[in-house]
DNA sequence: AATGAAACCTGACAGC
DNA sequence: TGCTGTCAGGTTTCAT
């Protein structure tokens, strides 16, 4: 599932593949609107601009959209546009001449001819229109904090009083955004936490070993192209690899790779959690 | 206010 | 073979 290190990895490959280029025209499947952004008003809004850059807030793809001279008097502010890729979204960078994928829902065309595809099948992906701010390091943030640029402090704050679960908190995107389930249950796993430890009955010690934790797996997810777990590829189809370094997600009763004990499967705010009942304490 | 659970979707897969 | 049921899990919405 795109979580932050696909996310990253598939801005950063259409970035390098995409900046400076010009969306020419657009096209919108007339699917039942997996859109929060009305398609017939990005149909109007993209076409003319050019992508100046692409970036990754939280599990938001955002491409920093400014007009061209040609462009419409009307259509002369900057935007950003961004995609959500939800479970099961791809963003492709494709020559015409490519297959058009099954579900296939948007398709930019560009001025380089190349095609940015955006392949959904189950349609929990959202597109949507942001007015671009116009003060420094302004437009669209997200809710939560980056894991990645957390201090230790700001860490432990956010699950201050939570009452809920770690692994809940974890996955709570106005907390923390770009957090999913492969990388709660892996990040708990290397700091030796139980999933279902109350969020504010942690230590300072073990929130700041979780922090580290998770920061270190994710870096090493996003250095391997991602988790390609069911089909998740990258802005050129391919796959990632860090799948290969999982050591408890979806290694149910297979014996854990530290001590050898049997990876249990229980479910922890709705979502199937998997953890060493050894080495997480 | 905060938390949990259901709903949204389709494809893959297990079991019969 | 082909059907049915279950599972996947990011986010939104609804209920508690």
């Amino acid at each position: 599932m795109p979580e932050l290190p696909e996310v990253e990895t598939v801005a950063r490959g259409v970035d390098a593949r995409l900046r400076g280029d010009r969306i020419e025209a657009v096209w919108f499947s007339g699917k039942k609107e997996p859109f929060k952004s009305p398609a017939r008003t990005m149909a109007e809004v993209l076409p003319g601009k050019r992508v100046k850059r692409v970036f990754r807030v939280g599990k938001h793809i955002v491409f920093d959209l400014v007009p061209t001279e040609r462009a419409p008097s009307l259509k002369q502010q900057a935007v950003q546009w961004t995609v959500h890729l939800g479970m099961s979204g791809r963003l492709l960078v494709a020559s015409p001449s490519d297959p058009i994928p099954a579900h296939t829902h948007a398709i930019l065309r560009m001025r380089s001819k190349r095609e940015l595809r955006f392949v959904d099948p189950r349609r929990f992906g959202r597109l949507a229109l942001h007015a671009a701010s116009s003060g420094e390091g302004g437009g669209f943030a997200g809710k939560g904090r980056e894991p990645l640029t957390i201090s230790t402090n700001e860490f432990a704050a956010l699950f201050h009083g939570a009452r809920t679960s770690i692994k809940a908190a974890l996955l709570d995107q106005s907390r923390l955004q770009g957090v999913g389930n492969i990388y709660a249950d892996e990040s708990l796993f290397r700091a030796g936490i139980r999933p279902r430890s109350r969020a504010a009955s942690l230590s300072r010690k073990r929130m700041d070993r979780l922090c580290r934790c998770l920061k270190d797996v994710l870096g090493e997810a996003i250095s391997l192209g991602g988790s390609s777990v069911s089909d998740y590829v990258d802005a050129d189809g391919a796959r990632g690899f860090f799948q290969f370094e999982h050591k408890v997600y979806q290694r149910t009763k297979l014996p854990c790779l530290v001590c050898g004990t049997l990876i249990r499967r229980v479910v922890v705010a709705g979502r199937g959690t998997h953890y060493c009942p050894h080495c997480q304490s």
